[in-house]
DNA sequence: TGGAATTTTATGGGCGTCAATGGTTTGGTA
DNA sequence: TACCAAACCATTGACGCCCATAAAATTCCA
């Protein structure tokens, strides 16, 4: 496999930590990990969602890749380099493939008591995962299969034709 | 043969695993299983039906096809990918040809033990099939025929062929 | 053409491994 | 020395993997 796919929800324990998927770990693994000293995976507020992205290497190299395309010094540039590089942390992952979430992204992904009863929620993007609290993934995730059978006509058979 | 067709229905035992009819065994198998490490699946909750969809390699790429047009880090692409990799399961197949159906999965085809009493109808729909309840199924195909019957009448084609 | 042997398929059960989760200890630092 | 964080270890439960049985279809031979 080499690539994100599917959704798993974990628990978080009392002291934060929550256990990578093993098939996102065996990705990630794949894929290089972002070299915190150990092992550690690149994560960061999602831009347009309650929802914190991450991912590996290949991850890092795309968003590189997305700066490399715009002028050097342009006001965009800058713009997005702080909007992605700026609020990027390494995670580190432990021997158990456990990461602990900081408070700067948690309150971003709205990962408190209330909103996820302890638990997290892995979704995979293909290139990268997010985590999301479960409540608001699942809110998240009604609206785009809404989305989608709207457009269901525009994208032709890759839906779901019962006939 | 390459293409999914006809209908069987199995037992889901004790363990919830279900046999893929050998049929689509072979399509899989000529098609190109997911690789889950080892031969798995891809399923996911279809659109407009109480069923899950599910195929091999070609539906895969298909979703793939479906995403690769749209520009990385879009809006659009982000709910998208969601709806697409969000809900889809990959479906590690056992030596024996058998799945599990998750409970997640389970809950959107009504897969339980009142629906089905321990049963799962695989359809064949040419690029994938579909797993439904028994008792759902038969509704939707009672359904079908129906339609069909008024078509003919309207059709003036109502010779007599029985079959 | 009928029947017997063989192969394939479906289904049930047992066992071992790995992943998820919880707790404990160790090392570092204030 | 007291507290915080990170590495380590241990338990449990799920899942993958193997084998065994049984039923059905197919093939082969008389």
């Amino acid at each position: 496999m080499d690539r994100f796919v599917s959704t798993f929800t974990n628990k978080i324990d009392a002291k934060g930590r929550v256990s990578i998927p093993a098939p996102f770990r065996a990705v990630l693994e794949r894929d290089g990990y972002a070299s915190a000293g150990s092992s550690g995976i690149y994560c960061y507020p999602s831009l347009d969602a309650p929802a914190l992205d991450c991912g590996g290497e290949r991850l890092a190299k795309k968003i590189d890749g997305l700066l490399a395309g715009l002028p050097d010094y342009s006001d965009e540039r800058d713009e997005l380099s702080v909007a992605l590089y700026g609020d990027v942390q390494i995670l580190s992952v432990d021997g158990d493939g456990r990461i602990v979430v900081p408070e700067a992204l948690r309150a971003h992904a709205g990962l408190t008591e209330a909103g996820g009863g302890g638990q997290v929620t892995f979704v995979g993007l293909g290139d990268k995962f997010q985590i999301w609290a479960p409540v608001a993934f699942e809110a998240r995730r009604k609206a785009a299969r809404d989305k989608v059978q709207e457009h269901r006509k525009l994208l032709g058979g890759g839906g779901g034709t019962a006939a």
